[in-house]
DNA sequence: TTGTTAACTTAGAACTTCCCTA
DNA sequence: TAGGGAAGTTCTAAGTTAACAA
């Protein structure tokens, strides 16, 4: 394979499932196992003891957590302050108190890491430290081990401090100066209390034009509404691009966040059960209960995990919230949710069963209840909001491990909330009771809205929805700076190509990375930490993750974003064969392989390389450019719009894989295969019976090439099945058809019809398929009815492109039942790809993009058959 | 210089709507 | 014309990155 070719096609790597490795066992020994080069015999490369991994440890918050108390606890920070704030319902329960300050998980955890010189307890204690060897190797192709200017955060262990002096620099040093925009200056002196400036609905009424149209005429209305919103696009991509893209608007106006309801209590006779007896519950711990009860059917509830952090964090509200009739519940196996489970089911199954005008009734009430919080004014263009609403308490629902799972998240109240508003701009009154936390005016972020989130004290913002102009000009401008990588990458890839070699091991170290950043679409891979799951990236990759396959394979095994595992054995050049191996050597499973490349040093290196580049930049462009090469390389002459569809879909396909994008297989899909199958041969069935009857026309027909042809893959025995099911089918149809027949009879007070003409009705089908019976194992037939061969011809042509449109279906949901290809579509290909496509090859852009899409991509629409990525 | 954090993008799960079939 | 499954949309968790703070 060569270095400079791109992202790996898929001859070169497998994407499987399930695969175990035995590798690991032998992983580190494997390099004995390999051909020895030269610089095998010599002495081992001194490498300064690895990072270790935190993670390793991941079980202990959930296991700490019972004597810790729960995390709600255990931040003294985060306690709920519930008696404080009169709120309605069980509010006051699941609220965050807005005292905290985000920092303070951060900064506790930092003291503890700290106490330690520094050095983080659990690897220590996990491990002993290794012993340091020499640096004596002058192997020419083991690289020199450049000390690290200090410890990092996760498990450099110390360096001693002769090592200081470091050889270990990159071959271009960047300045590192970066320009503080006037983002800080801003921010503090915006800051102000709301109170003062609430001054209203009456203006911030103003911002949603269309709220008080709702008396308006029904349809008419709601047409004119569309071509309004028409009217409204902002053509942003034609307009003078403005400034250095740091200010991101001017005056800015909106009405805040939607609030959730306040929690309602339940009917009084749905009660949980405690040890067999109905438990009587304040509401405060009741909505917590129900949160749980409404999930005791899925997977979350048969996480012990999950299950040990709700309960921790119930029992906290159960403290303030005991039950009224005195039940002490202490045990978490003795609680059964059902009874609301069941409750939460028949609410459901009540609002499913209303009719459709009473659905949309409400729907009607919800959209013009929410409507104003819709849009808001950026430069006085009207623009969509989009997650306005605030995200009600629950259970955190963390994937894969996530040691939180299950944890409480509170309620978020106004005084969590800091809203960002243009200076002028009335500040808007939220819809339940309290005050905001704070009020900016800070016009070089995008948000409307933000608040700390009580479980990972991780930010939570409100932005403007996909289709408006700033996350369209950003969109834009990243497959722009993708794009400009095409200049370079071939520079990139020679210039870390020749690094593969290099004698600095953070060099070569970096070097393996971008390969693999390059090759294989892996993410940059950010350190995380213990109370996160245990996943990674290309940098915070551990010996463990990568196994070495001779003559010239890599076996990754890992588990990425969102806990995905990827899983890719692949063949690689030889010098990075070889550098893995060194990588790997005197390592543990558990240490990480990259020890001297973190995201940040890796990202000033690619800086370096090109203005703006990151390795993000490296997925887009490589997702991109191979969607484009893929396209451009299928021949599409003559094709239908189905091949034209399918040859998309593959592209897509081809890059989801590269970029690791799965989904579960839809429980129903060997179902829904069958079931194709099924139609597929039912196609074929009529199509020669129809061959049969134009045969039996006139049998020169026989000669036909197209039509000579038989059916293969149908048999004697399934014809006889098919017919039969066929006949029982249409007796069944005919039954229904005529005692809906008699019903209206009856409603029109006329007769019904005597059971006699059912009767004769199935007669005539049972004749019928008698008749089908004996031209089995004929290829000449009659044919009924007045037909022509020219119709039966047409008839039979119209079938094989049905049959031939339809496999292509088959093979299309079949290869596709374990991609994603939406995520692809939405993040990574540009969009200009596929209008440009959907031009040359006349297919309509919205049998490949959503409503969504297209709104999304408006910029992209316009470009000409000559464009390419 | 390095760790932390704010701000943003990317991601699969969960929910809703649409559309086809029986 | 319901109901079941697929497609589309929403939700929010989980990443990346660069500015900021120590």
């Amino acid at each position: 394979m060569s270095t400079d070719s791109g992202p790996l096609s898929d001859e070169d790597s497998t994407m499987g499932d399930g695969v175990d490795l035995n590798g690991h066992a032998n992983g580190i020994g494997n390099g004995s196992h390999l051909p020895m080069s030269d610089d095998e015999d010599m002495s081992l490369l001194q490498t300064v003891p690895p990072r270790r991994n935190l993670k390793r440890k991941k079980s202990n918050y959930a296991e700490s957590s019972d004597e810790d108390d729960i995390p709600l606890a255990s931040s003294p920070a985060k306690q709920p302050t519930s008696a404080a704030i009169p709120m309605p319902g069980a509010v006051a329960a699941t609220t965050v108190p807005s005292s905290k300050a985000s920092k303070s998980k951060r900064l506790g955890t930092k003291k503890e890491e700290s106490d330690d010189d520094g050095y983080l307890k659990k690897p220590q204690k996990k491990k002993p430290r290794k012993k340091v060897k020499k640096e004596e190797s002058s192997d020419d192709d083991i690289p020199i081990v450049a000390p690290k200017s200090s410890a990092r955060k996760r498990k450099v262990k110390p360096e001693s401090e002769a090592e200081s002096s470091d050889e270990d620099k990159p071959i271009i040093k960047k300045t590192s100066a970066r320009k503080t925009p006037a983002k800080k200056a801003k921010k503090e002196e915006d800051v102000e209390q709301p109170a003062s400036k609430v001054n209203g609905k009456a203006k911030a009424r103003e911002i949603n034009d269309g709220e008080d149209e709702g008396k308006g005429k029904g349809k008419g209305k709601k047409k004119k509404k569309e071509e309004e919103q028409e009217e409204e696009v902002y053509r942003w991509w034609e307009a003078d691009p403005n400034g250095d893209g740091s200010v991101k608007w001017q005056t800015l106006e909106h009405n805040g966040v939607i609030f959730p309801p306040p929690y309602e209590s339940l009917p009084s006779h749905v009660k949980m059960k405690y040890n067999g007896k109905d438990v009587r519950l304040p509401p405060e711990s009741e909505e917590v209960a129900g949160f749980y009860g409404a999930l005791i059917e899925s997977d979350h509830a048969k996480d012990t995990v999950f299950n040990k952090n709700f309960f921790n964090d119930w029992k906290e509200i159960l403290k303030k919230h005991p039950p009224l009739d005195g039940t002490k519940i202490t045990t978490f196996e003795k609680c059964d949710f059902r009874p609301m489970f069941d409750y939460f089911e028949s609410e459901k199954a009540k609002k499913k069963a209303l009719s459709a005008s009473e659905k949309k009734e409400l729907k009607k009430a919800k959209d013009d209840m929410e409507l104003k919080y819709t849009t808001c004014l950026l430069d006085g263009r009207k623009e969509k909001v989009g997650n306005f609403r605030v995200e009600p308490p629950g259970l955190f629902r963390g994937r894969g491990e996530h040691p939180k799972k299950g944890s409480l998240k509170l309620r978020v109240r106004p005084e969590d909330i800091t809203l960002n508003i243009g200076k002028d701009a009335p500040v808007p009154i939220p819809n339940m009771p309290g005050k905001w936390k704070s009020i900016q005016h800070d016009n070089t972020v995008t948000w409307l809205a933000t608040w700390t989130e009580n479980i990972n004290q991780s930010h939570k913002y409100v932005f403007l929805a996909a289709g408006s102009s700033l996350k369209g000009q950003s969109d834009m401008m990243k497959f722009e700076k993708a794009r400009e990588l095409k200049n370079y990458v071939d520079r990139i890839r020679a210039n870390y190509s020749g690094d593969l070699r290099s004698k600095v091991m953070a060099e070569r170290q970096r070097a393996t990375a971008m390969y693999f950043i390059d090759k294989l679409a892996l993410r940059a891979g950010n350190e995380k930490g213990e109370d996160e799951a245990d996943t990674v990236g290309c940098c915070s990759l551990r010996c463990e993750h990568v196994t070495l396959e001779s003559p010239n394979f890599i076996i990754f095994d890992f588990l990425g974003k969102d806990s995905i595992r990827y899983y890719n054995r692949v063949a690689v050049d030889a010098q990075i064969f070889k550098n893995i191996r060194i990588f790997k050597e005197n390592k543990e499973d558990d240490d990480s392989l990259f020890d001297r490349v973190t995201t940040a040093s890796l990202n000033k290196h690619l800086n370096s390389e090109m203005k703006g580049l990151t390795a993000k930049v490296f997925r887009t462009y490589n997702a991109s450019a191979t969607f484009q090469r893929l396209l451009d390389e299928s021949d599409l002459e003559g094709a239908t719009l189905q091949e034209k569809l399918n040859a998309y879909n593959k592209a897509n396909r081809l890059v989801a894989i590269l970029c690791n994008h799965q989904r579960s297989v839809p429980k129903t899909h060997d179902q829904s295969m069958e079931k194709m199958r099924q139609k597929y041969k039912g196609l074929k069935y009529d199509r020669m019976k129809l061959r049969h009857g134009l045969f039996g026309m006139d049998s020169k027909y026989k000669k036909i090439d197209k039509y000579k042809e038989d059916e293969s893959d149908i048999d004697d025995d399934w014809i006889v099945e098919y017919e039969e099911q066929m006949k029982s089918k249409e007796i069944e149809k005919a039954e229904k058809k005529f005692a809906k027949e008699n019903e209206k009879l009856t409603e029109d007070d006329l007769k019904p019809q005597l059971d006699s003409v059912l009767e004769a009705r199935i007669r005539h089908i049972e004749e019928e398929f008698k008749r089908l019976a004996k031209e089995r194992g004929k290829t000449t037939v009659a044919v009924k009815g007045n037909k022509t061969p020219e119709k039966l011809m047409e008839g039979i042509d119209k079938l094989t492109e049905r049959i031939k449109s339809f496999k292509l279906q088959m093979v299309d949901r079949d290869e596709g039942k374990e991609v994603a290809l939406g995520t692809s579509k939405i993040n990574y290909l540009d969009p200009r790809i596929t209008a440009s496509w959907c031009k040359i090859h006349d297919v309509p852009i919205e049998k490949l993009f959503s409503k969504t899409l297209q709104v999304k991509f408006p910029w992209a629409m316009e470009v000409d058959t000559e464009w390419k990525f």
